[in-house]
DNA sequence: CCAATAGTTCGACACTTTTGAAAGTATCAA
DNA sequence: TTGATACTTTCAAAAGTGTCGAACTATTGG
């Protein structure tokens, strides 16, 4: 596995090694889950998503967001004064495929 | 998701969060790819899985074995003055879970 | 016993990460 | 235009991480 590649998995789990930032992605993924098996997207205001973050502040969230979205897991899109995030199939795709064993 | 549960895959993740760690368990993935697939489990001295780890101490080759081991993700085992490392095939399947969309 | 090998523990240092306060920007409603 | 909402940026403090050198332990071979 070429080193760049590893560096970009790394990144990615990098991501996701944040309880908060965790919470965010999981959050995300249930939601989408019945659109991401069909291979469609699924969009969601980022305020649905934050539920059992416990009072975590804005910039904090803010931050989290770009580091999923910079690491490739989400894709971000303003819908006026909202954000609208997506899991990035082709991420999630990636990390699953780096954990699979037969295939 | 309850909360302990995810701070556990947050942990994990972290594991793999950095580059040479995740050398490490990708190296020992694919070493033991065949016997996984099989359900049985792959043992692998420490020093095959050290490959693209470019000069790295071993102070901190046993820091890396040491968090992938708590994570949950391989266990180790002595075998003389050698030290064996196998993936742990719970950790994987709870990290697989967690990326699962369908099922 | 002595030396060599393989890994561990400790202490330190540079660097990164997480978080929030304060101030900033963009959008919308009135 | 004014005010409110929703997010972003910047700055800084506190905590965490990655790495190494030096010293340590355990095991083996001679």
């Amino acid at each position: 596995m070429p080193a760049n590649q590893v560096d970009k998995l790394a990144r990615m789990f990098r991501a996701l090694s944040n309880p908060n930032r965790l919470k965010l992605f999981m959050n995300l993924l249930e939601e989408s889950k019945l659109d991401l098996a069909k291979g469609r997207t699924h969009d969601c205001f980022l305020v649905k998503l934050l539920g059992g973050l416990g009072d975590i502040g804005a910039p904090t969230v803010s931050h989290h967001v770009k580091e999923l979205a910079d690491a490739g897991l989400i894709t971000t899109e303003r819908d006026g004064k909202q954000l609208i995030c997506s899991v990035d199939p082709d991420g999630l795709a990636a990390l699953r495929a780096a954990l699979t064993v037969a295939g």
